[in-house]
DNA sequence: TCTGGGGTCCTAGGACCC
DNA sequence: TCTGGGGTCCTAGGACCC
């Protein structure tokens, strides 16, 4: 056991916006999302979309997230619906500001669109007597604006606030539960399957089954030499967690060494090889644009395509001084795939990723600059500028009028999701 | 009844340098 | 006729999160 007065005690909020898609879907259509069974899928029209959404009354009767839309069953009162992108930003961001009325910018931490972390240590005092009563209040507040339920976790540090929100509150009457050290070996431990646990999922799962570890107390008692010896720094982290150990802290957010941005596709139907060149125009494109947004030039750039049945191809190239347009990055890329890829095989799905960003800096013209790249550069930076006035789908390829472009459906959809 | 999209982090093993 | 050792960078690929 270990002795926690060492470790990080303070007062952390995990809160999870319930069944968010599928709660805002509902509300829009006058519905109660706790009493009306409706899924929102990526596409209503493609029988193998995917259920991004599920309110609890379809939930219990086995659709969730992940399911397929081809297993929802065909009923009257059953609503099978689109997202709605913006509207689910849009109530993100009101609900969002509703926690910074509670804590410092510095001490709430977005985690996706329906997840948010506060630090609360220093300042629920001034709301209320105690951590949980200022969870209750919170969630009152944004039930009463925009009638979404919500459920929160309390912890001494991220990973327990995570963990009680995920395991605990959902089950519990007020969607609150409060985990403090002390609690671990009766609550973290008690977790099975593995999967359950943050971190954990199948492939891992089955790792440790294979050495008889089955709940988390198995896990957390399992000598640590061992875990660290088979899997490394995973091992360390794997035997802390099950402890209930995590010196994270939201203040100090540790500076993502290797960020990226990517693009990633499944296409509408199987693309022949020389149909792919087309997308992956598309796709460097965009993410060249949010790049140069950032000011930033990728180091380090890869696509990775997918065959319609199974396996692939993925390549990642790294230049140094950045890569300084998409002519070159397109070739690249292109080059590669066109004598990797197989002329006769589908492809379903492609993806790009650009990594090891350096900032983009004064360049200075040489004489041995090639002057096509030069160019290059100077027409895409006219491009860029009418693509932040006029948005970012207001200029496209030629190419992409052909069959095989997918911008023009794509227009307006957000993270590929109807907007 | 094919297929969501955007990320992060870790490791093994090869190449190269001194 | 056996063969140093440490460091760094790079790619491929795996695993997980929402």
């Amino acid at each position: 056991m270990y002795d926690y007065s060492y470790c990080l005690n303070r007062d952390i909020l995990c809160v999870d916006l319930k069944s968010f898609f599928a709660s805002v879907s509902c509300i829009e259509k006058g519905l109660d999302p706790l009493t009306t069974k409706l899924a929102v899928v990526a596409d209503t029209k493609r029988p193998g979309s995917v259920v991004l959404a599920a309110t609890p009354p379809l939930k219990a009767i086995g659709i969730k997230t992940g399911s397929r839309l081809f297993e929802i069953p065909q009923r009257k009162d059953i609503y099978i619906i689109n997202p709605s992108m913006k509207k689910y930003i849009q109530l993100s961001t009101q609900i969002s500001k509703i926690a910074l009325d509670y804590v410092a910018p510095e001490d709430f931490h977005q985690y996706s669109i329906d997840e948010f972390f506060m630090d609360v240590s220093e300042s629920y005092h001034l709301f209320a007597h105690s951590p949980f009563s200022l969870a209750m209040q919170l969630q009152e507040r944004i039930f009463n604006l925009v009638h979404i339920r919500s459920t929160i976790g309390i912890g001494s540090n991220l990973l327990l606030a995570k963990l009680s929100m995920d395991i605990d509150a959902k089950h519990t009457p007020l969607g609150i539960s409060e985990w403090r050290y002390e609690d671990v070996p009766a609550k973290l431990w008690s977790i099975q399957p593995l999967r359950e646990m943050w971190g954990i999922n199948r492939r891992t799962e089955a790792k440790l089954n294979k050495k008889g570890i089955f709940t988390v107390g198995h896990l957390a008692n399992y000598p640590v030499e061992y875990l660290k010896r088979d899997y490394g720094v995973i091992g360390v982290d794997l035997h802390l967690h099950a402890n209930g150990i995590d010196e994270s802290m939201i203040r100090q957010p540790h500076q993502a060494y290797d960020k990226s941005l990517g693009k990633s596709q499944i296409l509408m139907r199987d693309y022949s090889m020389n149909e792919l060149k087309t997308v992956l125009n598309e796709q460097v494109d965009e993410v060249y644009y949010r790049s140069r947004k950032l000011n930033l030039y990728p180091t380090r750039i890869s696509v990775s395509v997918g065959y319609a049945d199974m396996g692939g191809v993925r390549k990642q190239f790294t230049n140094k001084t950045g890569f300084m347009n998409t002519y070159v990055i397109v070739n690249l890329l292109w080059d590669y795939l066109s004598q990797r890829l197989e002329p006769d095989r589908l492809y379903r799905t492609i993806t790009i990723s650009f990594g090891k960003f350096i900032p983009n800096q004064i360049k200075q013209l040489s004489l041995f600059d090639d002057p096509f790249q030069v160019k290059t550069e100077t027409i895409e930076n006219h491009l860029d500028f009418i693509r932040m006035k006029y948005g970012k789908n207001i200029v496209m390829r030629g190419s992409s009028l052909l069959n095989s472009g997918t911008l023009r459906e794509r227009k307006g959809l957000i993270a590929g999701h109807k907007a």
